[in-house]
DNA sequence: GTGGTCTAGACCACG
DNA sequence: GTGGTCTAGACCACT
């Protein structure tokens, strides 16, 4: 198929990974993640790059870091929940501007929607 | 807001804003397209990005060149028309895996969808 | 398929085309070819072109301009042999070198060579 | 002679080079190869067009890009044994076409086939 | 250091 | 005039 969508960087990946962990709350706010170590092997990426997840991740206010201790979910639910938000609406404004610049109807939008939410999701 | 969404090299822009047009009809099949230097022009990029776009477009099988003649839209209207049900099931697959992955439920996709198909689409 | 052999130049495939008639005895020595412009109508093609086509064919010795009579095949026998002979020692020799150069073995050339000379030659 | 075989683009040579290396087993599946521009300064040609290069391989499917750390050769035995087939079959169907296109029997074929399997491959 | 993108400009083959 | 190849060199993103 197309590629008209080009392979993401590790790190993006990884960021998105935890956020949607967290976003699904299979990450609870005050928890304590793996150190970048322990997420380096587990991803097996290079420790520089998981570095700069949590680098990413902390100007998003989605963690906090405590000298000495690790890295924290912020406890910051209003943060979580306008991040939630401002996510859901970017996915779909960009799903749709991109559905009209190829000239789909909403029509065919709509169908092909249907029938892909009964498939699997993946 | 988050840039989970980089910047697209300009070739790939271009490409899909002349696939869009081909699908939209705004081009024919059979039509000449504007040559690479013409087309450098009016985008304003240098011609040999132009010529990537092209070369591009033509592995797709979207279009073909002929020698010393120029870029020609392809008439084989059944390649177009599965590129346009191939693309269609991309961006509707990735949407939904997407969302999936960030943890949003089918209802909140539904809803937000309604809200946006009815502003504006950019 | 993988084209590691580009197109060839269109006045090279009619060049070839022609030579193909000389060897195959459907044009004899001492014919006289049609115009320029004649061929050019017949091949689709610009007449320009043909000229390259013709001028190329008379750099080989394969035909003669006569001024204002037109364009014959050369009636000089030993120059048709000359040509192929060279003609078929180079095919089969960068057909070897070729097949060679991708790790083909001796046996499985003649193999494939069998198996293909029994079907169709396209 | 006659030059109906024009001389082709170096990136093409480069790529047949490589692609020969895979097949001869030279390379192995999973080898790291030389990076760009190391590879550019052993041929002596641009870093672009060595990029050239690497990018048809991977069109190919015969070489896979991993994000700043190199160009590494396809582990899928399966395609390798596919590319190697499909170019036997190439090579000796347009060897076989070309031949009959001139005007040679199928016996002259063999004897000057014989004739020069015994010589230099070169 | 790795690959990827882009520019600027030259030169060629082809029609 | 058309597309195709190549060079030289800059800059970027990623690991």
């Amino acid at each position: 198929m197309i590629d008209f969508l080009p392979d993401k960087p590790i790190y993006q990946q990884i960021m998105e990974k935890i956020f949607g962990d967290l976003l699904k709350g299979n990450v609870k706010p005050g928890d304590r993640l793996p150190s970048v170590r322990e997420y380096a092997l587990e991803f097996g990426v290079n420790a520089n790059t998981m570095q700069r997840v949590y680098k990413e991740l902390e100007l998003l206010h989605l963690t906090e870091t405590k000298r000495g201790q690790g890295t924290f979910v912020t406890e910051d639910m209003q943060r979580l929940e306008e991040l939630r938000e401002e996510m859901k609406q970017t996915l779909v404004t960009t799903f749709l501007n991109q559905m009209e610049s190829f000239g789909f109807t909403e029509e065919e939008i709509i169908v092909q929607l249907s029938s892909r939410k009964r498939g699997e999701l993946n």
